[in-house]
DNA sequence: ATTGCTCTGTACACAGATGTCCATAGCCTT
DNA sequence: AAGGCTATGGACATCTGTGTACAGAGCAAT
């Protein structure tokens, strides 16, 4: 993502650059990612970019300024992958589970840590609170839907819904660290126990065979 | 709890006393519950209790030492109360479900905030890492065993206690603040989910009266 | 080569946090 | 009432962080 930003803004630089404004973004969001808001600081920001805080101020207005955009910049991933990935029409339930599993998988759909990190965050901001709490909503509608598509009735397909996605963000609060191949060596239990049905031999191999080129692609 | 113990410290005390050790130990577990470590200040705690740092520094070595002790506090609590519900023999799956659900329902059990904000803590020390995986396969491993009791295979316990487990976390991550009404409006989908059987109109009913008699008793 | 624009470094002011030192207030015992 | 001990307040040193002011470096266009 950021490699190719980077370059063809150093491309059209015009003089004494030494970080961009994209070098502090992308910084600023890794830092989020792995150590959370609070460590988000200019001064630290800038002695990693070898840099004094001068050329944060002459990029953003301050820090909230900073932070206001790093909320952006999830508002426009995370969520809008899984709602995508559960409105793909699907032949069978199973079917419609395994595509939202994908994004459980690839992490350009779905980017765990930084769904953490905004959790986290919200905690003791507002208005993160409220923009999470709209996204946590959109996503378990979205799914809820899929199962009704597939003729559950509404409270089951909410409560599975849930079920499904709270796991999930549950999974992702453990931090585990699992490997992939582990991992997937109980995805036919995991999609009996959220559809109550029976996955077929196909749609096991069918999934990990997606797995493996998202693995490849990733790489 | 606290008033108790800050009673008898009270009589106890000797001389010119404004906080004892249990009020700025007892206010650092509230300031750790709802605003994280990194908000557990000694300036801060000082500035609440209407006293100076001295007083701190009086009773404590230093900041890590509050800390080391409230991790303690936690290692004492949340994680027996999940074992011990999920060894408890019942006569069938649903039942045993439904006793692990207590400590959902019941906060003397388990405290989701307090969880919730050693998780974050975890997630910058590595000593606090160390314990929270423990605890949380030490979880996990009472509640498969309960699945495995109930004639789950291995594999199938296991994913079972994982879904139960994770998505109860999960849950508490998203602080949805629900009311117990409408948590247990959806109990017997849950059982269903999490189980794959049916539960009878006895296993809800009884379920039902437990909260009822918890809610009462914590208020 | 001069001018102008963009970006950077240095310095300053200020706020909040930790930890240490030491004098002493206030109760308890004798 | 005097002394002793516990707990506290206040001062000081130090560190980390934010934000502002301003001079000036370095390239680009003229």
């Amino acid at each position: 993502m950021a490699a190719l930003e980077t370059t063809i803004q150093r491309a059209g630089a015009t003089g004494n650059i030494k970080a961009t404004r994209e070098d502090w973004l992308k910084l600023a969001l890794e830092t989020l990612i792995s150590d959370g808001v609070e460590r988000v600081r200019v001064l630290t920001l800038g002695q990693k970019l070898d840099v004094s805080r001068s050329s944060f101020y002459w990029y953003f207005k301050s820090r909230q300024d900073l932070l206001d955009q790093l909320l952006d910049y999830w508002r426009q991933t995370n969520t809008r992958f899984i709602v995508e990935r559960a409105g793909r029409p699907s032949a069978t339930v199973i079917r419609g589970v395994m595509s939202i599993f994908e994004c459980w998988v690839d992490e350009r759909l779905f980017d765990p840590q930084l769904d953490f990190a905004i959790r986290a965050w919200a905690r003791r901001s507002p208005a993160i609170r409220r923009a999470l709490d709209e996204a946590d909503e959109e996503r378990v509608n979205a799914i809820r839907d899929m199962f009704m598509r597939h003729g559950y009735d509404e409270e089951d397909a909410f409560v599975r819904a849930r079920v499904l996605y709270f796991m999930q963000i549950g999974y992702y609060s453990l931090e585990l660290n699992e490997p992939m191949s582990s991992r997937i060596t109980y995805v036919a239990s995991y999609l009996r126990s959220f559809t109550g049905k029976e996955p077929s031999a196909e749609d096991i191999e069918d999934f990990s065979r997606y797995v493996e080129k998202t693995l490849s692609a990733n790489r």
